[in-house]
RNA sequence: AAGAUAUCACGGCCUGUCGCUACGACACGAAAGUCGUCGUAGAGGAAAGUCCGGACAACGCAGAGCGCCGCACCACCUAACGGGUGGGCUCCCGGUGAGCAAUCUAAGGGAGACAGAAAGUGUCACAGAAACUAUACCGUCCCUACUAAGUGUAGGGAUAAGGGUGAAAACGCGGGGUAAGAGCCCACGGUGCUCGUCGGUGACGACGACACGGAUAAACCUUGCGGGUUGAAAUGCCAUGUACAUUCCGGCUGAUCUUCGGGUCAGAAGGCUUGCUCGGCCAAGGUCGUAAGACCGCCGGAAGGGGUAGGCAGCUCAGAUAAAUGACAGGCAGGAGCUUCGGCUCCUCACAGAAUCCGGCUUACAGUGAUUUUUAAAAU
RNA sequence: GGCCCUGUAGUUCAAUGGAUAGAAUAGAAGUUUCCUAAACUUUAGAUAUGGGUUCGAUCCCCGUCGGGGCUA
């Protein structure tokens, strides 16, 4: 009984915070935080280029216990910023790139679940608009590589 | 009015929308919990460098001696410090004034790891005669021999006043004195872990007496004071997981009590602590065998190998753990540029982002304000 | 976060507090060769930086900057 009840709530999850996007947020959940997943994502997963970005993602569909959530990663290498607040600012811009045009990947795949790793690799520090470009692009990218597979699946 | 130096203070503010982190309340739910709702709080003067000092924690409760490290004028502040404040001394710049000169010195400014070189050892390149219980190269002077003599040559002696060398050469200078000279004597100065009197809490200062040949302790060292060691990746707990496996080395002794199950005391090998020593602490045997020894087991060390590398506390009225402070719009204030002096346009800038917490130091810094010192120009 | 080491030619290393900081290699020029290589000759090139101690610092001391290592 309570894991049909679940299975419903966790579409309706689903359903509300994702397909539909109602709010650009990008909270704890959506953070790839365990450093497992990440040395496996960073060894078994594709790798791709993408202009600012490298990334390294690994995917599966989504279920009952795995919500089909694009957890993400942004990290800045400290060889070419030496300084704290540079990393910090160009952390802060992809965050809030990717909260506000997460909705592009979520209108195609739906129901994948997805840990994406991205390295920052430019020489200067971007503003918001060409950050903004970058992550557009990526998200297209990214969404076109996973959609048709989820479909089939 | 402008620039520079130093010190101190500040390091934009307000409103709205979306979003992040932590906590609390409310709503829903049996509970876990939630596309929840609302409220509160949310990065600096250096958060940096990690250069000092603490709090705090752990370590066979850390005791003594040696070693090692750090500090080093005095007083006060401080939990403590290599920090701060004030003072003393020395040196440098400066130059009023004194003096024949050497030299001393007022105002003002700057610097100083500033205990001891009269406890000992070492070093002082090159140059120079000589660089350290000192030295005679050129000189100066005396005596003797040769020479008729001047003078010259040779030998012996006295001498640090003059020359040249050097970073540094017999305390400086004037006079006396002398064969020539020398603090040998005198005056004026200089120096001193010296002695006495006076002043000062003290460093030290003033006066008098006495004595006068270097430098280096950021060379070893000596003296005084301080420091047990390791640092939040410390440390405690939970979860996951494996191997109570393998190889090598060393040890398993003695006394005593006994209800014969065992207990008590001492000790070896080895190990533990702060580098060493002392001291202290830990420390399992049994079977077979006449014995030597063999086997099993245990203890300690080493090698190689295997496993986990997640969470909670530590950790905070900011407080995370792949690590929160952001984006957009408007206004005020400030700055820059243009100007028809009405205004218009642009910018919010420098250094820079908490990770246990404090007290300092050092370094970086757009711009604003205050104070001090100084510079050049113009006007009077 | 904490602890420690280190900085010398373009590169790899030397140098007891005292000459103009030395060697190898790389660079440049020349000799040789029909040309190149090899060999030989010559040449330029450096103490991370700012102070201090000392008569005199690559060396000793302090600050800054850079590089590296260790630490469950």
């Amino acid at each position: 009984m309570w894991i049909y009840r679940f299975c419903i709530q966790t579409f309706i999850f689903i359903a509300y915070k994702f397909i539909l996007s109602g709010k650009n947020t990008y909270s704890k959940e959506e953070r790839l935080k365990s450093s497992i997943r990440i040395n496996q994502v960073y060894t078994q997963g594709e790798q791709g280029f993408c202009h600012p970005f490298k990334y390294y993602f690994i995917h599966q569909p989504s279920s009952p216990e795995v919500s089909g959530i694009l957890k993400t990663c942004f990290s800045i290498p400290k060889r070419k910023f030496k300084k704290a607040v540079d990393r910090n600012r160009i952390k802060r811009l992809c965050k809030e790139s990717f909260r506000l045009n997460k909705s592009i990947y979520y209108q195609t795949c739906q129901n994948i679940d997805c840990d994406v790793y991205l390295i920052f690799i430019g020489k200067d520090i971007p503003d918001y608009a060409s950050m903004e470009k970058g992550m557009k692009n990526f998200l297209e990218k990214l969404s076109k590589h996973l959609g048709p597979a989820g479909g089939k699946e």
